[in-house]
DNA sequence: GAGCATCTGATTTTT
DNA sequence: TCAGATGCTC
């Protein structure tokens, strides 16, 4: 990853520190994998046995790398080491001392959706207006709650508002319901483990024990809950080694606590801490360009990180007129980049929301260039898939209730909401889904269809739960075709299902493969399954351009880097505007992107983006603004006409570049530019807009003398319905009755 | 109970 | 835009 040959004099302090708590406040490419790598491979060849080092990483696939170099280093000797996510060490924690806790060894892990299922039906129980108890609501409540280690017991008590007592009650209600159904969500992972220490001393004494050595990658993004565990982990021994870069954090809306860094020497007496410095990755121009951005944040440890790399070229940015020119801008970057001589897979697009990938993923698929995307909906969430583990979790546990509900009548048996109503009675009784199920067939008081559905699905359960010891694939086979889930897949009418058998087919080579750790059971199968992630899974060496989130690119590095819609409202994001704290996390994300780039970056942003519910432009992003013109060029075709000082109250354009850019410029850009300035500054919400304007949006139309556009603004109605067109690009503002045909025929 | 049409609310980021 | 929820009809 870096190219120095050896250790600097400050990593090589650190591989070499002799003991006791260390932060390693290290910088962007400063080498800190190097660094922990070495480390552990040190620690083993003092003669520390595998078995008694941990160390957390940010991603299973940097355990596994990490892992694999090691390797490399000290041979076998590295086997046997503790290493990977929080999340993965706890359930491994867990599962071990199951019997201390209140869930089986065999629980099982609910994601978000799962999640859902359960506040949902927590809601409508409690009858809460849904308005004010939305389900992301009262999930990120609970999270904080979890992550800040508030049990309902504490919650509840300090509820003051009306609106946190409910919230508590739910929380509550929660937390009891996923225990009756052998349950642990992503936060009760690390908060159970914890409380697992606390309530054990002599379990917290053990592992404190046996780790003689803990250490922490991303550091700065370990949120409360985390802390302790490390805290706990480590306490024997106090060999703990930890790794961050303030100016990296990016989880804080997890729970990330920057405290847990910025504390450290408190929360640790006797700590020292070193820093890296010198960047090994960028060029100058980019690292000049990040040090800039970064040091508008106020909230941080002043650092500056160096490089002796030659400055390289200067970074660019690129705003076009909509997200599709946009996409174009960046797919011939993409191939102007492979055509030098870089590979695909040395280059990747970043941008803030998944969303923004369709539009670039359409492009390179047209264009035929290879690309991954990496994130937005997971392998693991897709239904088809967890579909199928449903039924494998049902079977593992059968107490599991979302995993029944979601199942009980896919594929079709017949069942609906009466038998449902008449289940849930029962299991008002204390009996499980499956039990309640099983009594109602003991009565024979079903449907004859009904009858039939419950008594298959009864069969196949238990068929399932005999095979748990078996191999997984074999178990997952018998399950796909003795349900026909194939057949329900290609029944179900909508496109698709070719991908999605594609899914199932991978599902089940992915379990014909087991873990990593060998021959794996079921249960273990299911457990990680559900901690793995997208990112996880990337496969290495295939030449394609990859397309993430900035957030996803944490840790990762490119010979060239795209930052796409760079937009106020949009990143940084709307939702942080209002809050110096959020804007500033904005900030670090962005200085994240920038230095993933070994070599060069091209920044873009959309003067006008269609969303979801109209479109909007936002301006230039004011981060694009914080990078000093001598090592950026900017080319902004369509702001570069009159009238473009309108565009934005914060951002002055600057139009020195009109004459020379060559990229179609607006051969008359007398109203077109100054109408489209007026509504990109106008900013006003989307939302506003209705009916005929709101429908207009995204039309394609004509015009008698300009052509076919797109309709990428509109207010007013009737004939009053002013429309901002898009002609290719050149924008122009008019009104929708001197269209041709209006706007009021079909969308496309 | 199943299938269809319509409505609605959500997108910020993820383990 | 889009997926999930809801409501209506058979």
């Amino acid at each position: 990853m870096n190219s120095a040959p050896v250790l600097n004099a400050a990593q090589r302090a650190a591989v070499d520190h002799t003991g006791g708590p260390l932060l390693v406040v290290a910088g962007a490419g400063s080498g800190k994998t190097r660094v922990l790598t070495a480390r552990i491979a040190r620690v083993l060849g003092n003669g520390t046995p595998p078995e008694a080092v941990l160390a957390f990483t940010f991603t299973n696939r940097a355990a596994r790398e990490m892992r694999e170099r090691i390797e490399t280093l000290v041979g076998a000797a590295a086997r046997g080491l503790w290493m990977g996510t929080f999340h993965g060490v706890a359930v491994r924690i867990l599962r071990r001392e199951a019997e201390k806790l209140d869930r089986p060894r065999d629980f099982v892990i609910y994601d978000r959706e799962d999640q859902e299922a359960v506040v949902r039906d927590i809601v409508r129980r409690l009858e809460l207006p849904e308005s004010a108890y939305r389900v992301g609501t009262v999930l990120s409540r609970i999270s904080d709650a979890k992550n800040a280690l508030v049990t309902p017991e504490q919650a509840v008590p300090a509820a003051v508002t009306p609106f946190e007592r409910q919230i508590a009650e739910c929380y509550r209600l929660y937390r009891d319901r996923l225990r009756k159904q052998g349950a642990y969500d992503f936060d009760d992972l690390i908060a159970e483990s914890v409380r697992l220490m606390v309530e054990h001393p002599e379990t917290a004494d053990r592992y404190g024990r046996r780790f003689e050595h803990v250490l922490v990658d991303e550091y700065q993004d370990t949120n409360h809950a985390q802390f302790r565990l490390v805290e706990s982990l480590s306490r024997v021994h106090r060999n703990l080694f930890v790794v961050g870069d303030d100016d990296q954090s990016i989880y804080g809306w997890r729970g990330a606590d920057l405290a847990n860094m910025l504390e450290f020497e408190r929360a640790f007496p006797g700590a020292q801490v070193l820093r890296l410095e010198q960047n090994y990755r960028s060029t100058g121009r980019i690292l000049s360009a990040a040090n800039a951005v970064i040091a508008n944040n106020r909230d941080r440890k002043d650092k500056t990180l160096w490089t002796d790399r030659e400055p390289g070229p200067p970074l660019r940015f690129v705003l076009a007129a909509d997200e599709l020119e946009e996409a174009r801008r960046v797919r011939q970057q993409l191939e102007q980049w492979a055509r030098k001589g870089g590979r695909l897979f040395e280059s990747a697009v970043l941008y803030r929301t998944n969303a923004q990938s369709r539009a670039i993923e359409i492009e390179l698929r047209q264009s035929r260039m290879p690309y991954e995307i990496v994130g937005g909906v997971s392998f693991y969430q897709r239904r088809e898939v967890k579909d199928v583990l449903a039924y494998l979790r049902l079977a593992v546990n059968p107490a599991d209730t979302v995993s029944f509900w979601r199942v009980w009548n896919t594929p079709r048996r017949a069942l609906g909401a009466g038998v449902r109503e008449r289940v849930e009675e029962r299991m008002a009784q204390g009996l499980n889904a499956l039990e309640a199920l099983r009594s109602l067939v003991h009565d024979l008081s079903l449907s004859r269809a009904a009858l039939a559905g419950a008594t298959d699905l009864l069969a196949l359960i238990a068929e399932l739960g005999e095979r748990r010891e078996g191999a997984v694939d074999a178990t997952m086979r018998h399950l796909i075709e003795r349900t026909r889930y194939l057949e329900h897949l290609d029944g179900e009418g909508e496109g698709g299902a070719e991908d999605r058998r594609a899914n199932v087919e991978e599902l089940l080579a992915a379990a014909a493969q087991g873990s990593p750790g060998g021959r794996a059971g079921l249960s273990e199968f299911l457990a990680e399954s559900a901690i793995v992630t997208d990112m996880d899974r990337l496969p290495e060496g295939a030449d394609r351009v990859l397309l993430l989130t900035a957030h996803n690119a944490k840790g990762l590095e490119f010979r060239h880097v795209v930052v796409a819609g760079l937009e106020e409202g949009l990143f940084p994001h709307g939702s942080s505007l209002e809050d110096a704290r959020e804007l500033e996390e904005e900030r670090r994300l962005f200085y994240v992107a920038i230095t993933r780039a070994r070599e060069e970056v091209l920044l873009t942003a959309a003067a006008f983006r269609r969303r979801f519910d109209g479109a909007r432009g936002g301006g230039v992003s004011r981060f694009v603004d914080e990078i000093p013109a001598d090592v950026m060029e900017r080319e902004e075709a369509v702001a570069a006409t009159r009238g473009s000082h309108e565009w934005s109250t914060r951002h002055r354009i600057r139009t020195g570049h009109e004459s020379g850019g060559g990229w179609e410029s607006d051969s008359d850009g007398s109203e077109g530019s100054a109408a489209g300035a007026a509504a990109v500054a106008s900013g006003r919400p989307a939302a506003a807009r209705r009916g005929a304007a709101r429908r207009a949006i995204g039309r394609e139309v004509f015009h008698d003398q300009f052509g076919r556009g797109v309709v990428v603004d509109a207010e007013g109605d009737g004939p009053d319905l002013k429309v901002t067109v898009r002609f290719g690009a050149v924008i122009k503002r008019v009104l929708a009755r001197f269209l041709n045909g209006g706007v009021d025929g079909d969308p496309s």
